[in-house]
DNA sequence: CTGAAAGCGCTTACAG
DNA sequence: CTGAAAGCGCTTACAG
C-alpha cells in the first residue's frame, strides 16, 4: 500500500469550516477565492485547509457553475504524427486558459466517434474540437449544439451548415505540388491517399467523405486539367491503405507507360511510396519523383531529402482551441470557417521527368 | 447560432421523471440501468428521454459514486514519437474499459508536473498515471496516494517507496547496444541526451535524475569498465538540447581522437546527430557508427538504415493503463515494478571502427 | 463581511 | 417494483 496516509475520507468545505468555526459559505468563499472574506477569517480557513489536506472538488464546483473548464478532442489517432502536433497546440492554448483536455481517437471511424462526442458531452466538456472521420455523416456532430456546447472542427469541414473549422487550404496546396511537377515535365502524376473510399477507383464527381482528400484531388484534377493532361483521374489512388500502399505503388509504378511522379496525402505515405520504390530498384527523383504532404523532421535526411508540402499543424490546433474557447465565452459569434495557408518546401525528390 | 435547437436548459431526471409520470428515483434507475424497473415504466421513461433528448450528467453521477471513469495522465510532450504512441495505449486501455483519459504535457518540468497532478486530482481522475520529470523531485507525487488515487509511473522509476511503475530495461539495453559497437571495434563511443543535467560534465556517481537515462548510462559504463576503456565516463554527453545536439556531435567528432561511434538516447537525437554527422561530411558508417533509442518508422529508410533499440512503447502505455485500472478496482495489491525487455535490431548504421 | 437555506443532477438507503 | 428523503461537495442568491 501507499506510505501515505492511508487516504480516509477527503476533507471537504464543510470538514474546514468545522475547524476554521465558520459556515460552510465562508469557508467556500475562502476557499474558491470569490467573494468578500475578511483576513482574519481567510487565514483561519487556508490554515484548517492545510491541515487538512483539503484538495477542492472541481466537479462538485462544476455542477453549480455549468463550467467544467474542460475541452474534449476527438482524433483519428494520436500515434499519428499530425494529430500528435495539432494536440500540442490545442493542449498549450487550453492549460494556459486554464482547461483540462480530454483525448478520445476515433481511428477514423464514425461509430467510435459518435461514441465519443457522446462521453464528452455527458461528461459535461465545455466545448469540443474534432477531426471528423465523415463529411458525409454528421448527425451526431448536431449534438454538441443540441447539448449547447461550442463544437469545432479540425482539419476537415463537414457538410451542413453551422460549423466552426480550422483548415488548411488543401486546394491550392494540391494546386502547387501537382505544378511543381509538371514543371518539371511530369505528364503522369499520381495522387495517392488511404482516405476510404467505397469504389475500386476514384471516379471524377463521386464524393470523397473526407474533405483534406476531397480539396486536395480537386486541386490535384484542376491543375492537370488545365495544362491539358487527359483523364487526369485515372492516377488518383484512394483507399490505399486496404490494399497497401506498397501495393498501390508498385502498379502505379508498373503502368505502361508508368507514373513519373507521385503526390503522398500525407507522412505515412510518403515513407511507404519512398521505401517501395527504392526496394523496387529505382530512384528518386531520377526514375520517379515525390512530393509529400506535411513536413516532419525525417523528411529532411532522407536521401534524398523530400520536397514537401508544409502545413502549420501545431498553428491549427492552437487555433481551433482559441475558437473554441472565444465561444465558451460569447456564445453569439458567427459561425467562421478560419483557411490557414501551406508552404510547398522545394527540397530534392522532385526531378525533371524521365523521357 | 447553431442550426440546432438554441439549446434551452438540458433535461435532467426530474424532467424525464415528470414527463413519465414517475418518481426520480424510478426514472434514474431505469435511465442509468440499475436498480428493478417494470419493462412498462422503463419503456415510458426512455420514450420521455427520447423525447426531451436527455443526456446524462456525468458529473452529477461521479459525485454519488465517487468514480469519474476518467484517468488523467501527465508525459513530457505528447508531440514526441515516444509519448504520442503510449498515449494510444493507454486511450485503448482506458476505452476498452470505459475510462476517458485527460492529458497534460508537462515539457519535462516539475513544476507544470506539479500543478498537472493537482489539477487532474481535484477533477476527480480514478487513477494517474505520469512519466515523471525527474525521479528526485517527488514529493508532489505523493499527493495522489493521499488523496486516495493510485499512481502508475510510466517508463521511469521514482526515489522512494510504493510506486507502482512500467518501464523498460534500459540498463542491458544500453549494454546491447555498447557491446554491439564494442564487437566491431570501437573504443571511443559516446552516449548523447538531452536530459536536463546540472553539471557542464558527467562525473561518475552524480545522480541523474530520470531514471531511464541514469540506467542507461550505468549499463553504457559497466559495459566500457569491462571492456578495458579507460574513464568512458568522459563521452557522456547529458544536457545535449541546451547546448544543441548539432553542437554536442560536432565537439564529438572533432576530438582528437575524435569518438568512432554515438549511442543517441532517443530517436530526435539521433535524426540531430545523423544530419550533423552528414552535413559535416562524414559518413556513417564508414566514418562514425550510429545507434538509436527508439524504432519509428523513418529509421528504416535512410541511407543507411539506422540500427535501433526497439522499445515496445505501446505496450509500456496499454500496461500502465491496465495496472492504473486494476488499483482502481482493488486497492490492495502490493506495489510492483513491471519492466519490459528491448531489442537491438541491427541495421545498417554500424560498422568497423575507422583505423 | 458572514450565515442559513436552497440547489446543481444524480444515487443511495429505507420504506412500503 | 416504486417513491420520499437525504446526500455527494460545492455555489448562489438572500438576509442580516
Amino acid at each position: 500500500m501507499s506510505p501515505q496516509h492511508p487516504a480516509r475520507r477527503a476533507a471537504t468545505v464543510a470538514d474546514i469550516a468545522r475547524v476554521a468555526k465558520v459556515s460552510k459559505a465562508t469557508a467556500a468563499r475562502a476557499l474558491g477565492e470569490y467573494g468578500q472574506v475578511s483576513q482574519a477569517v481567510r487565514d483561519r480557513v487556508l490554515a484548517a485547509a492545510e491541515e487538512l489536506d483539503y484538495r477542492p472538488n472541481a466537479l462538485a464546483k462544476s455542477m453549480n457553475t455549468g463550467r467544467s473548464n474542460t475541452i474534449g478532442v476527438v482524433v483519428g489517432d494520436i500515434e499519428n504524427p499530425f494529430f500528435a502536433v495539432a494536440m500540442r497546440g490545442i493542449s498549450d492554448v487550453a492549460s494556459e486558459a486554464g482547461y483540462s483536455v480530454i483525448l478520445i481517437n476515433s481511428d477514423e471511424t464514425v461509430e467510435a466517434e459518435e461514441a465519443a462526442l457522446d462521453v464528452l458531452l455527458d461528461n459535461q466538456v465545455d466545448a469540443v474540437i474534432v477531426a471528423p472521420a465523415s463529411s458525409a455523416h454528421v448527425e451526431h456532430l448536431g449534438n454538441a449544439a443540441r447539448a449547447g456546447r461550442p463544437l469545432v472542427l479540425l482539419d476537415r469541414r463537414a457538410n451542413g451548415e453551422g460549423y466552426d473549422s480550422v483548415t488548411v487550404d488543401n486546394r491550392s496546396a494540391a494546386r502547387a505540388a501537382t505544378e511543381e511537377l509538371l514543371r518539371h515535365g511530369h505528364r503522369r502524376i499520381a495522387f495517392v491517399s488511404t482516405h476510404e473510399y467505397p469504389q475500386p477507383t476514384y471516379q471524377r464527381g463521386h464524393e470523397i467523405t473526407m474533405s483534406s482528400v476531397a480539396d486536395r484531388v480537386t486541386g490535384f484534377l484542376e491543375t492537370l486539367d488545365a495544362a491539358g493532361i487527359d483523364d487526369p483521374e485515372r492516377y488518383i489512388q484512394l483507399d490505399a491503405r486496404r490494399r497497401g500502399v506498397d501495393v498501390v505503388t508498385r502498379e502505379l509504378l508498373q503502368e505502361d507507360p508508368p507514373v513519373t511522379a507521385i503526390i503522398a496525402s500525407d507522412s505515412l505515405i510518403a515513407m511507404s511510396v519512398f521505401s517501395t520504390v527504392r526496394s523496387d530498384g529505382l530512384r528518386i527523383p531520377d526514375d520517379v519523383s515525390l512530393i509529400a504532404f506535411d513536413n516532419p523532421a525525417w523528411t529532411a535526411i532522407t536521401t534524398p531529402p523530400l520536397t514537401v508540402v508544409e502545413q502549420p499543424i501545431y498553428e491549427l490546433g492552437a487555433a481551433a482551441a482559441r475558437r473554441a474557447l472565444q465561444r465558451v465565452r460569447d456564445e453569439r459569434v458567427a459561425d467562421a470557417a478560419l483557411v490557414f495557408e501551406t508552404r510547398l518546401l522545394s527540397r530534392e525528390s522532385v526531378g525533371a521527368a524521365p523521357a
